[in-house]
RNA sequence: CGGAGCGUAGCUCAGCCUGGCAGAGCACUUGGUUUGGGACCAAGACGUCGCAGGUUCAAAUCCUGUCGCUCCGACCA
């Protein structure tokens, strides 16, 4: 390709509207551009770029057994009623009408399609195991679409299902994804994590999600250098203790607080009491239905736990006037000492704690010398605080450390969830009808390229691997007059290099030469093939992978460098 | 949806407080000089000041409404 007949509108200066790098960078070199919030157009450079990405993805899906095909982006609803998914993620539903006023929606995932599918095509245990994968648009109705490609309201995904007869059958099409998606984000340039995921509402099996270590990352994962222990914040455990070590001294005794409303107040004098020996009284409305939940006072709640503990994503925390009507005090007075009425989950933590205090269900007041259990009835004790940086790895007791990541792919164990619901059934080698046992399996891709922007640039723009850059040699002749030698060298060595079956791309612009060099930077290529006078008058050329040394050598000897630092690369 | 901020040329932004000719830099066009790290000179083109209403002799500027964008929180690949 050459420069000018493409189009890559690089910026010097970053858009307002990018807030982290890769997204800045994304705009910068000409990848991408916003139509609106959360939808972009891929210009040349970007497609190229993403292309490569899906190009690895299939090539690993394909090794590792999967079957591409491609579903329908556009949906009927009547299939989201049957899983029943029309409710539970009708906020992220797109929905349209056509002409005759009947509804579609926009898919955000493929469960329902794929399940429809295989519960048609697929009878028999002999048909299985199967994976079908796609990539694809998916459209969410995102809340907040930010940064970028990073969270978009259509983005692309390539998402996978596998459909096994057995259990142990599912457990090996688990680990197939697993170790495909090791592969491709190593392919990637990517340095990505698997850690334990939270199951949500889905509840029981398990999942691993993939993570880029990245400070723009909307996730956090604990992570143990020791044992190599790592899981989402939402998912991780620590080896915190749990009791401590008082004895009852007296029954509830109700003190004066005026004035204090917060866990730290109360620590302070002249009531002194610490943070971990006060409980935190929350009120959430589990569906409409007001429930309490106690933690430490130098806790927090973790509300992916709270779902898995309460069996619903539909809570929230209450309102102060909803708690007033149920509990009769503000938040800052709350407590479970006598409350009968409502549920109570606790946190694992209190489990037989004793001489603690909490609010006394008054405004301003306090009860101290409170002992779970003998004042306050806990109907469910569940795992529910966030771990901290710092605390013991639940695995092997070393200190956790915290960092945020962005997710990039994800592994989910599903089981019989949709199978049930849409109906794939099997017969088993004993007659016996049967659900499917499914994965699935959901890469980011869009946001797989972005990042790789976020975890390799430096000040002057993108480091690309060769496996995903959108071109990997950019060759610089700083004369493009045609007759001239550097223009001719320039021309030689880019058809070689085409001839060799090598992305290159010709920057045969008429600009100075530090606009060409600052413009390759910018968009990162690999290597870039330097050609002046003055080098060339000893018959030089200069080559300069992008973040490495420049080095100069005969201008017959160029091609077959750059086909060794490309082969060094993929070896 | 709650909180915060911003909408002026393709991009970055000034002007707004204190109403009075719509501006700068970059980018773009033409000509010239330049040519190893985002050049220089000259001439030019480019605007519904987000939109609607109001106040006023006069509104980018003040008021009301509205739409959009960005950031923080809840959702997720």
């Amino acid at each position: 390709m050459r420069w000018s007949r493409t189009l890559i509108p690089t910026l010097k200066e970053t858009p307002a509207e990018a807030e982290i790098v890769s997204h800045k960078l994304l705009l910068r070199a000409g990848l991408v551009r916003k139509l609106t919030g959360g939808l972009y157009t891929f210009l040349p450079l970007g497609l190229r770029a993403l292309r490569k990405v899906e190009q690895i993805v299939r090539e690993e899906m394909n090794r590792a057994g999967a079957l591409e095909l491609l579903m329908p982006a556009l949906q009927p609803p009547e299939i989201w009623q049957q899983s029943g998914r029309y409710e539970t993620a009708q906020e992220v539903l797109y929905k349209v009408r056509d002409r005759a006023k009947k509804e579609w929606v926009l898919g955000p995932t493929h469960e329902e399609v794929i399940t429809t599918l295989v519960a048609g095509e697929i009878n028999s245990y002999r048909q299985m195991p199967k994976n079908f994968y796609q990539i694809q648009v998916k459209f969410r109705d995102e809340i907040r679409p930010r940064f970028g490609l990073m969270r978009a309201k259509e983005f692309i995904m390539k998402d996978a299902y596998s459909f096994d007869a057995t259990d142990e059958a599912a457990q090996a099409s688990y680990h197939k994804m697993y170790d495909a998606y090791a592969r491709i984000f190593q392919r990637c340039g990517l340095k990505a994590i698997p850690v334990e995921a939270d199951t949500g509402v889905m509840g029981g099996k398990f999942s691993h999600e993939f993570m880029v270590p990245a400070a723009a990352g909307e996730n956090e994962v604990a992570f143990c250098d020791g044992c190599g222990y790592a899981a989402n914040v939402e998912k991780a455990t620590s080896a915190v203790e749990k009791c401590c070590d008082q004895t009852i001294e007296g029954e509830v005794e109700k003190f004066a607080t005026p004035g204090v409303v917060t866990i730290e107040a109360l620590s302070q004098p002249p009531y002194e009491v610490p943070a971990a020996r006060q409980i935190k009284t929350l009120v959430y409305l589990a569906a409409s239905k007001p429930v309490l939940i106690l933690l430490r006072g130098d806790d927090q709640l973790n509300e992916a736990k709270l779902t898995g503990a309460l069996g619903t994503a539909t809570f929230r925390a209450a309102e102060a006037e909803e708690i007033f009507a149920t509990l009769g005090a503000h938040p800052g007075s709350l407590g479970a000492v006598g409350v009968t009425h409502l549920p109570v989950y606790a946190d694992e933590r209190l489990r037989e704690t004793v001489e603690m205090t909490t609010g006394a269900n008054a405004d301003g007041f306090h009860l101290r010398h409170v002992a779970i259990g003998r004042d306050i009835q806990v109907a469910h004790w569940a795992d529910l605080r966030l771990v901290r940086a710092g605390e013991a790895c639940p695995k092997c007791g070393k200190s956790l450390k915290i960092q945020r990541a962005i997710e990039v792919g994800h592994v989910f164990k599903l089981g019989t969830k949709y199978s049930l619901a849409m109906n794939a059934l099997f017969l088993d080698e004993s007659g016996k009808q049967q659900p499917a046992i499914m994965g699935c399996y959901g890469i980011g891709v869009t946001r797989t390229l972005q990042a790789v922007i976020e975890q390799r640039h430096d000040d002057n723009g993108i480091i690309w691997p060769i496996s995903v850059a959108p071109y990997t040699v950019c060759i610089t002749p700083l004369n493009t007059a045609p007759e001239s030698a550097v223009m001719q060298c320039a021309e030689r060595i880019y058809a070689e290099l085409t001839e060799c079956g090598v992305d290159a791309i010709l920057d045969d612009r008429n600009e100075r030469p530090g606009v060409k060099f600052k413009d390759s930077e910018l968009v990162g290529f690999p290597i870039r093939v330097g050609i002046g006078e003055k080098s060339l008058a000893k018959g030089e050329v200069e080559i300069k992978p992008r973040g490495g040394t420049l080095v100069s050598l005969k201008a017959d000897e160029a091609v077959e460098k750059v086909l060794s630092l490309i082969a060094d690369s993929a070896g």
